[in-house]
DNA sequence: CATGAAAATCTCCCAAT
DNA sequence: ATTGGGAGATTTTCATG
C-alpha cells in the first residue's frame, strides 16, 4: 500500500534517524506550537533548563524534523481574505493517475489552503480561502468546472471560525 | 448580524487603527507567512529594505494585528498523531445558547484542530487530530456521544493530506 | 547539563532625504 | 513621513568544567 499520490514528492527532506523525544522536549515543542517567537532563555526558563541545552534541543527538533517549519498567522480578516469555502469533490474515477493529477492541481492552487483525500462519500475535502463570493465563484470556475474529471462537488461556507488551531495535542500522542 | 456566538471573547486583542498595507509589507508578511525563521537583515535584503525599518514593519504587523501569531508547525507522523478525522456535525436545534455550548466545548477539546460552524446540510465542520483509531473513539464516545444537543454527526478519515498551507495568498486578498 | 565568553543579531535613537 | 547608519542591549552559540 502507497499514498494515494505524490510520491515523486520533489525535495522530500531526508531527517536524521530521530532520537526518541523525552519529557522535556514535548514541552519544548507543545510550547514552540503556540509560540514561537519565545526567546530561547524564556523557553529554556518555562521548560527548567539554561539556554545552551535548551537552544541545542531546539536545534535537534528542527533538524531531525519534528518541527517542519515556523510560520506567521496572518489575521484572514485584516488582508480581505473573508471567505472560507468547503468544497467536496468526487471524482469520476479513482484511479491513480485521476487522482495524482487532481492533487497536483490542488496543490499548485494558492486559494486551496488544505487538501485531504479522503474516506467516505466523496473522495477529497479542500478548504478554499478567498476574498469573496466574487472570488470564490472565479475560483470555481476556472479550477473546479475545467476539471474533467469531478463527477461533482459542494461547496459549505465558513459562517464562524470557531476554533484554528494549528498546534498538536503532544500528551495524547504519545502520553 | 452578529457572529454566531462568543461574544464574549474574554480579552480580544485590541489592535491600533491599522494604516493600510503597500507592496512592501504584503511581502513582508507573503514570506513571513511560510518562513518565520527568516533573520531580520535576511528578510530586509529580500524585500530591498536596510534591516532598521525592516524590523520597524514586522513590529507594526504584529502590533496592528496582522500577524496573530508565530508557531511551530509540528510534523504529525513523528510525534505519533496519525489520524485526522472530518466530523460534519448536525445540532437539534440552532439556538443561540445552543450553539455558544457546544462551541466553548469544541474550543476546549486539544484535539480539535478546527471547529467551523458552516453553512448547508450541517452545523458544523470539525478536523479531529488524534494517535489513532482506539483515541479517535474515545473522542467520539466521551465528547460527540455525550453531547445531548447533537441529532447526528458524521465521521470521513483523512488517507492522505495532499496540501496543509497556513499562508494566504495577499496577491488575491487585495490585487 | 551548567557556566562563562565570543559572535551574531536585533532594536532603539538620530541625522538625512 | 520614511529611510539608513551606528551604538547599546539581547540572544545564540561554542568552549570548558
Amino acid at each position: 500500500m502507497q499514498k494515494s499520490a505524490g510520491n515523486s514528492n520533489p525535495q522530500a527532506p531526508r531527517h536524521p534517524p530521530a532520537t526518541a523525544l523525552d519529557r522535556i522536549d514535548r514541552k519544548i515543542l507543545d510550547i514552540l506550537q503556540r509560540d514561537s517567537r519565545i526567546t530561547n532563555q524564556g523557553l529554556a526558563g518555562r521548560v527548567g533548563l539554561s539556554p545552551a541545552p535548551c537552544s541545542r534541543r531546539v536545534k535537534r527538533l528542527h533538524d531531525e524534523g519534528y518541527i517542519s517549519r515556523e510560520v506567521a498567522i496572518v489575521d484572514p480578516a485584516r488582508v480581505g481574505s473573508t471567505l472560507i469555502a468547503f468544497v467536496s469533490v468526487e471524482l469520476d474515477r479513482q484511479r491513480e493517475d485521476v487522482l495524482a493529477i487532481f492533487e497536483r492541481k490542488m496543490a499548485a492552487q494558492k486559494a486551496v489552503q488544505q487538501c485531504y483525500f479522503i474516506s467516505g462519500e466523496s473522495d477529497y475535502l479542500l478548504v478554499v480561502a478567498c476574498r469573496d463570493m466574487e472570488h470564490y465563484n472565479a475560483f470555481v470556475r476556472e479550477v473546479l468546472a475545467n476539471e474533467h474529471n469531478i463527477r461533482r462537488f459542494r461547496t459549505s461556507f465558513n459562517l464562524n471560525r470557531v476554533k484554528y488551531d494549528t498546534a498538536i495535542d503532544l500528551e495524547a500522542a504519545l502520553d
